[in-house]
DNA sequence: GTCTATAACTCGATAGAC
DNA sequence: GTCTATCGAGTTATAGAC
């Protein structure tokens, strides 16, 4: 039994632990039978909410991306001015994945891009929509950034975008690996400092 | 049958697949009999090779850090400096996560870390060896560099070598999932520009 | 919604012939 | 070294009672 997740509905605990199993070990890496015995279920009530496994999954991922873009929505209203610079835009997105690690290990994508080939279809077009999206409100931020003389860097916004993405998703796994949390804050650390145009 | 190992013995050609079958789909995305089929032997003749999926693993990865920790070695000679600069060097270390992308697929690494926690511990030594190896080579690198005006960066080198580690691991999972293999020269790309001192 | 029971299959691993 | 044959446990998934 599983105490953290308790008080909510069976779908919802199904959700917490099947996303916390697959941050450490993948999707391939846990069972509906791990998922039952934390959950206090059976693993046929599991298959009552989740047809198949794939459908475990990709409603997992979708939780995860609609969640991770409805904080990043919610930036100009957690920061101290009404309208953040994107400097500061930036250092809220890098924060989010600090954050998300210090919670509950590392983020849902790099797990499942790692075994990308052998995951079910849906579950592939909710990684790859991760992608897309993350990828591309942080290139809007960094032009922007960069029109305003607030960022430096070289190249098309996109290119950047994508590569401070995979930085973060590496070093989480890389923390994870070497138990080692804090090569997420060097990580921010290090992009935020380059990036400033100072 | 897998044509492409052909001409090896069983136990090389075994290593080859499984390594590929990692790359794609990670340690619990195989099976001995994925790995049977495409070798062309039974699943019994696999055991008489690796005890268990355990040996296996950790020979794989084992085999891969090994080989990527000679090749690192041999950089001094494939410059056409005879002996390079620290520039130079960092380059072609990022460069050697590029080739081996167009090779075949991802670093055995990554894949390895995002299913950390369900990995034998034989496996899971390994990993932490090939972060070890790699990130303390760069870190000499930066430091190297850094000493010497060529390169240019804020905080401990090994702070920043593990962040680069971290990018070019992600920029290869990004790479797998999104069928976009720039993706790996573009992060190359801007981080050898950043770190530039010029 | 959750259960028991079970089907149908795959998994890693072993025994023993050749 | 490689095979056939098999074991026991694991897997996802289903049927049907409550």
């Amino acid at each position: 039994m599983d105490t953290a997740t308790d008080g909510s509905d069976t779908r919802t605990m199904l959700l917490d632990v099947a996303e916390r199993l697959t941050r450490l070990r993948g999707y391939n890496g846990y069972s509906f039978r791990d998922l039952a015995e934390r959950v206090g279920v059976t693993t046929a009530s599991i298959h009552y909410h989740f047809p198949t496994k794939g459908d475990l999954g990709r409603d997992v991922m979708k939780r995860y991306r609609e969640r991770f873009m409805q904080a990043l929505a919610a930036i100009p209203a957690s920061s101290k001015a009404a309208t953040p610079t994107p400097r500061e835009q930036l250092r809220a997105f890098l924060e989010l994945f600090d954050s998300a690690m210090r919670q509950g290990g590392a983020c849902l994508c790099a797990p499942l891009a790692a075994e990308y080939e052998s995951l079910p279809a849906p579950v592939q077009d909710e990684v790859r929509r991760f992608y897309t999206e993350a990828e591309g409100w942080l290139a809007a931020v960094l032009d922007k950034g960069r029109r305003a003389g607030q960022l430096r860097f070289d190249g098309p916004a996109l290119a950047v975008a994508r590569s401070l993405v995979a930085m973060v998703e590496g070093a989480m796994l890389a923390a994870g690996a070497n138990a080692d949390e804090a090569r997420v804050r060097q990580a921010i650390t290090w992009a935020a400092s380059t990036l400033d145009a100072r």
